[in-house]
DNA sequence: TAGTATGTTGGCGC
DNA sequence: AGCGCCAACATACT
């Protein structure tokens, strides 16, 4: 489930889980999600290496072990990082697995298989074509209006589809899109290039707000034995078509932009 | 059965 | 070059 705030999310875990710790394996049963190196070497690379550091940048997850490899992952669609502790049964639709020394488990389980991770060294991440062409981060490196309004000034597509850009901003995803552009009270179909000064003030103050929110709101740890239950929609507006706004109470709408299934209020956020 | 799904890439046409 | 649109990727759920 994996936009900026879930990817984050997932950082903070792996940081707990994996820094300072030695990986005293790793397989790969599901080989297709390696997009850079085979099992054999990753197991070669990474075998009797401590965790160094994790990060994130828009999506993608960042892995540094010594001996001076990185493996990078994206979990797409859905993709997650999971712990298992030692003794304990795995789920289903493992890709790969890095076994700590004592005897817990880091997965990357991915039932539809879209997610990928390479294995680099740490010295070609810089130059990670997927990587190189993101725009700065939209909550690591915040743009502040100025920075906002140039960049929409530049492109007439639908403001929603503009946001959702990783080479404009990085790691704004479908859902954070409709949510930012709710609290922003802009409505998604405006083109970018049309917004007014004080709608790209809202705009830039909505992402960082809604993204600390969205953080929070989806903190705590995967760990195998806690069940995924079904939880209730947790967002203002995506996914409550025909659901009074929060904030007015009209009937919310789902429209289709760009492909892809888009919520706003007709009311707060009127085209204009 | 058809429609839907939080992502990305690549092809086609304008 | 830039953009919209669509299919593809693979699987599950309603």
């Amino acid at each position: 489930m994996p936009e900026l705030p879930e990817v984050e999310v997932a950082a903070r875990n792996l940081r707990q889980w994996m820094v300072g710790e030695v990986v005293a394996g790793v397989e790969a049963p599901d080989e297709k999600v390696l997009a850079a190196g085979t099992g054999a070497e990753w197991e070669a690379a990474l075998c009797g290496r401590r965790c160094l550091g994790v990060a994130r940048r828009a999506k993608y997850l960042l892995m540094d072990f010594e001996g001076g490899h990185t493996v990078v992952a994206h979990l797409r669609m859905t993709g997650k990082f999971v712990l298992v502790p030692a003794g304990e049964s795995e789920p289903a639709y493992v890709r790969f697995r890095f076994l700590l020394t004592d005897g817990r488990r880091v997965l990357f389980r991915d039932m539809r298989r879209f997610g990928r991770a390479w294995l680099l060294p740490t010295a070609a991440v810089a130059a990670m074509p997927e990587l190189a062409k993101l725009g700065p981060d939209a909550y690591l490196e915040p743009l502040g209006p100025r920075e906002l309004a140039e960049r929409a000034r530049r492109s007439r597509r639908p403001v929603k589809t503009w946001l959702m850009d990783q080479t404009v901003i990085g790691g704004l995803g479908n859902i954070c899109a409709s949510e930012i552009l709710f609290r922003a009270r802009i409505a998604p179909e405006r083109p970018a290039d049309s917004l007014a000064d004080e709608e790209i003030e809202r705009l830039a103050a909505a992402i960082p707000d809604y993204l600390e929110w969205a953080i929070r709101a989806q903190s705590g740890p995967e760990i195998i034995y806690i069940a995924e239950r079904r939880d209730a929609n947790p967002f203002a507006i995506y996914g409550h078509g025909g659901e009074p706004c929060p904030r007015c109470g009209a009937a919310l709408a789902r429209k289709v932009i760009a492909g892809r299934s888009t919520f706003s209020c007709p009311v707060c956020q009127a085209p204009s």
